[in-house]
DNA sequence: ACAAAAGTTCCAAATAATGGAACATGATAT
DNA sequence: ATATCATGTTCCATTATTTGGAACTTTTGT
């Protein structure tokens, strides 16, 4: 799923083997991840050793495996904190969360794919990482469509080019063009569905959040079920939704400059 | 704040970057960090060009500011839902949260801090405290109170010994003997309370979760201000809370053995 | 008790990191 | 416009770290 060696070295090899962890998602033993990665016995071991070190990787003696540390969420706290985006969008998803009684999502592009940023229940108050920092391949998701009419070629390339167009529902479209073939509706429209494309009962409609200067940065979402919602109601909520984008967009101009 | 080089090789050197920059909490300039670095500009340099390129690090083009990057939010997600206690815990806190009207936190040390790994309120009313990933120090909150008086003399030493024991409110213990000097009590009645000790106004009650082998793994903690309760209210949640705690120790127990 | 698998250590060779210095860029002053 | 200073970037011979085959130890299975 992820790219080929991505270079930078020592640090970029130790890097990589987290995300094979986080990829895995359960604990592993050394066994397991000797299999799948490029390294040999000794310079795996060592790195395990140095992650563990660091507190990036925990180790469970009992059960000889390795998960991710906790470290990882310390950082990833503050990373969020310092998104230019995430903090300052949260009283907006609250207050369409309670006008629609909807899920809001909050996403962001991170190397081809969709990674919700923030999310945000009418009925259920908690805030955890647990709901921010999951990812979605972008071709089938509401925002990721969002996100993606808006690119300029070039950094749809950069993001797509080695993104496999992956068929998860009847409704998926699994080619580069099927999705494209969208585009022109959506950046019309103003906003992006998922029409149960990604999981069997879900449906979204999804707006892109711009800066000022007319950049994609991210794209936010209402999502339901069949069983609760049509198409057709999320649809009413449209004005809303484009409001809503409009203010985070305008409020991150003030912060966000994005390379 | 943190220790000395922690070794580790380039890895190390290149982690203890994301630490500074997580610490300075605002997104920082090349030379801000050259200052607290020991590394030699070039160096540096190039540490930064690694951690970048791998979504360690964001670097915003127009202020030429370096910030954490959004791997970090993505791999701390797994290593949320790998943790063995807080998925587990959730339902937990929520219950607790709604019987007691207060903000329910879920803590655990890393590296002689408390660690937040899950925070549940019952009403928006309040902008919370602190949020998953945040830390605080152990001397000074009721969680890291409890925590603290549950460790082996061995496992007390490892986290405290590099720690600096820092008054924040007129009520901190600011010396070792001055913290443990609690500690029979709260063995004793099987709770901690934070009096005001980390922020003024802001007080809690803090339980222990033990496994069944009676190894502490973390902490809960209803939490409240001053203005709304008294330490006796929250005195009067002592034997759900504590019931709460052993609750999540028992389920925690069939999968965690820490090392 | 034995064999096989999994995990750990060692060290000479190979490789990647290092950092001083030169070079570029941009901002501010003259 | 030109000089000056601060900041950021590249170069490359030297140096230090990483590498991985092989030997060794421990654990697991029969």
């Amino acid at each position: 799923m992820n790219k080929q060696a991505s270079g930078d070295g020592t640090v970029g090899k130790a890097l990589d083997i987290l995300d094979m962890v986080a990829e895995i998602g359960r604990p592993v033993r050394f066994s397991d991840l000797l299999e799948q990665s490029p390294h040999p016995k000794a310079t795996l071991y060592r790195f395990l050793q140095t992650l563990t070190n660091q507190g990036m990787l925990k180790y469970d003696g009992e059960r000889q495996t390795y998960s991710l540390g906790l470290r990882l969420v310390r950082l990833a706290h503050q990373a969020w904190a310092q998104s230019s985006l995430a903090p300052l969008a949260r009283l907006h998803l609250e207050a369409l969360a309670v006008e629609t009684g909807e899920t809001i999502h909050l996403a962001q592009m991170e190397n081809g794919q969709v990674l919700f940023i923030d999310k945000c229940r009418s009925s259920n108050r908690f805030d955890t990482l647990a709901q921010a920092g999951r990812i979605a391949p972008a071709h089938c998701t509401g925002v990721g469509k969002a996100i993606l009419a808006h690119l300029t070629p070039e950094r749809f390339d950069r993001a797509m080019s080695h993104q496999t167009y992956l068929k998860f529902t009847s409704a998926t479209h699994d080619t580069a063009d099927g999705v494209m073939a969208e585009f022109d509706q959506i950046r019309a429209e103003g906003v992006a569905y998922d029409r149960e494309e990604h999981e069997d009962g879900i449906i979204s409609i999804a707006a892109p959040i711009f800066t000022q200067s007319g950049r994609v940065i991210g794209a936010i979402s209402i999502v339901s079920s069949t069983s609760r919602r049509s198409l057709e109601d999320l649809t009413a909520f449209k004005p809303q939704l484009i409001e809503t984008a409009g203010k985070i967009g305008a409020e991150a101009s003030a912060w966000q400059f994005p390379s």
